[in-house]
DNA sequence: AATAAATGTCGTATGTTTGCGACATTAGAA
DNA sequence: TTCTAATGTCGCAAACATACGACATTTATT
């Protein structure tokens, strides 16, 4: 039923991103690794006002889009945010919004 | 379900903007709006590859973010971008973004 | 070897989004 | 006033997202 192909690779993929940070728990996470700059996988579900298996979901979805990376040191995962694919995804961000910004003042009315 | 009132409204509000971008045809509508300043309902659809119905429904909910108006003249509907609104939500975006993209490189593997 | 700790995955329930045809409404044209 | 055109809303079905407990896996500790 999802008709997502019928449009181009770009909108698709800044929509992938707009997917991504749709969720609060998701936009929590990004902010909690930019603090931090590295940390465990537990340390995010304690500060996630979510259960441990919904916080792991999460993390998974940020990872699939290489938002995120988790290493494996031993028993615990650390994770960290993954510039290099955050600013990718910035750039197509900025390209797209920026001919948005650029456009003139369009409502005739007030509101 | 939905727990999303346990966050704060700031991640919220960047979550609603997150999820109103987060469908390549309400990408293409705001695009198209772009690049026309303003137009008539019918010829979004008619610009669209899905049902005059499902664009309808995606208007509606551009609508209700305040990111598009909707003026009726006539039997036609002119919509335009509302860019005090969509500015709003740009600041939101670069207040949280600005955060992370400082981050330094994180990520200890080479993935 | 047995146990405990940290984490991911599976299954499932419930809520939300997407997509569309059928219908309602409103404004202009004949 | 009747007809047609432009648009929105309703109701439904299929797909997807959210949330979580129970279970599996892996690694360190005793």
């Amino acid at each position: 039923m999802n008709k997502s192909e019928k449009f181009d690779g770009d909108l698709q993929e800044l929509a992938r991103f707009g997917k991504a940070i749709s969720h609060p728990a998701r936009l929590l996470i990004l902010k909690y690794l930019a603090d931090t700059k590295t940390c465990v996988s537990g340390d995010i579900s304690d500060f996630i006002p979510l259960s441990r298996t919904t916080v792991s979901q999460h993390l998974k979805e940020l990872r699939d889009l290489w938002l995120i990376h988790g290493e494996i040191d031993g028993l615990k995962i650390n994770y960290c945010l993954c510039s290099t694919d955050i600013n990718r995804y910035l750039g197509i961000f900025d390209e797209f919004f920026g001919k948005i910004k650029s456009v003139e003042i369009t409502c005739k009315s007030i509101l």
